[in-house]
DNA sequence: ATCGCTGCAAAAGTTTTGCAGTCGC
DNA sequence: GCGACTGCAAAACTTTTGCAGCGAT
């Protein structure tokens, strides 16, 4: 056995070769960004990535690393969604196929299995030609216990009497 | 679709009404905002919301809109969706139902009517108590432009030798 | 040695917040 | 008149960009 292989980097050679295979220079910015996103092993912030690599590479600059998602998206070893919490969020495809389901009202967020999507993505593949959440797909709508609750929380001071809005 | 009123006296009324059914002061620059959304009839960044209340109201400043929008999605007249474009999009509710397929290459943004979701949401109700995209939904994927451009199905690792895209 | 990539710094754009004055109720 | 609401200004953030130098190939 050459070197004893730490589990912490299982896929460093896989990402390299990728790399690689696309024409891109590999460095260790580059590579890191990569094992963040597996280590975490769904979506992160820039800025989670960020502190996740400057660990490893403290002269790392969060401008590198939105230049290394940008192009990580644009040749699809990454996937950007927008959650609605300020930055965006992303994730290493291949990781579990799954979905979001953002509550608008306390932005809590739920992840779903891709399973329940499929019918409706392929209505939508066939009528709009669109690949609906091949990769990643963002819901908003109303959680459970916003549901319940079905009332403003802590916001409105005076607003705790008739249940209106609705139609 | 249906016919709608008049434009003189929109809903302004109704607006209003609204207001003073949650409790909550009737000023012009909420009633605007409001009306903004209305007129629009679709989705509108803060930045359009602002410039369009202006017109009729030019004292508004910004960070009202803001809070504004901010009150009008708490209590459910407002939905705001983050379609990845730098700034949220907000919409009145109650507008035709429709969600928006946004293509995670070029940017572009499509609309798709509810129908298609009915189904999904009922599984999604039933199985994770998430009352998914009863107002608004983000499906983030590929469009039928990019989908032909640059085919890069799934994740096929080696699917590209040819020189990618540095921007 | 080339030129793509990175670090640095500053800018651009979006959203939030403190505060004093205003206005709806 | 009280207190919610607004305007103003500045801060807090996220993301982008210009440029000089470094480093992968």
């Amino acid at each position: 056995m050459t070197q004893q292989q730490q589990q912490t980097h299982p896929r460093r050679e896989e990402f390299i070769e990728r790399f690689r295979r696309l024409g891109l220079r590999v460095t260790a910015q580059r590579v890191l960004v990569l094992e963040a996103l597996a280590a975490a092993g769904g979506h992160m912030t820039a800025d989670e990535i960020m502190r996740w690599v400057a660990e490893r590479y403290p002269a790392i600059n969060l401008a590198t690393i939105y230049r290394t998602l940008d192009l990580l998206t644009s040749v699809g070893l990454v996937t950007q969604a927008d959650l609605g919490g300020g930055a965006s969020q992303f994730e290493l495809v291949g990781a579990t196929l799954h979905h979001h389901l953002v509550c608008e009202r306390c932005g809590d967020m739920a992840e779903i299995e891709d399973a329940l999507m499929v019918p409706m993505r392929e209505r939508i593949l066939h009528q709009y030609g669109f690949r609906a959440g091949a990769r990643h797909m963002a819901i908003f709508g109303v959680c459970d216990a916003c549901l319940s609750a079905s009332r403003v929380p802590a916001l409105a001071p005076g607003a705790a009497e008739t249940s209106p809005a609705s139609e």
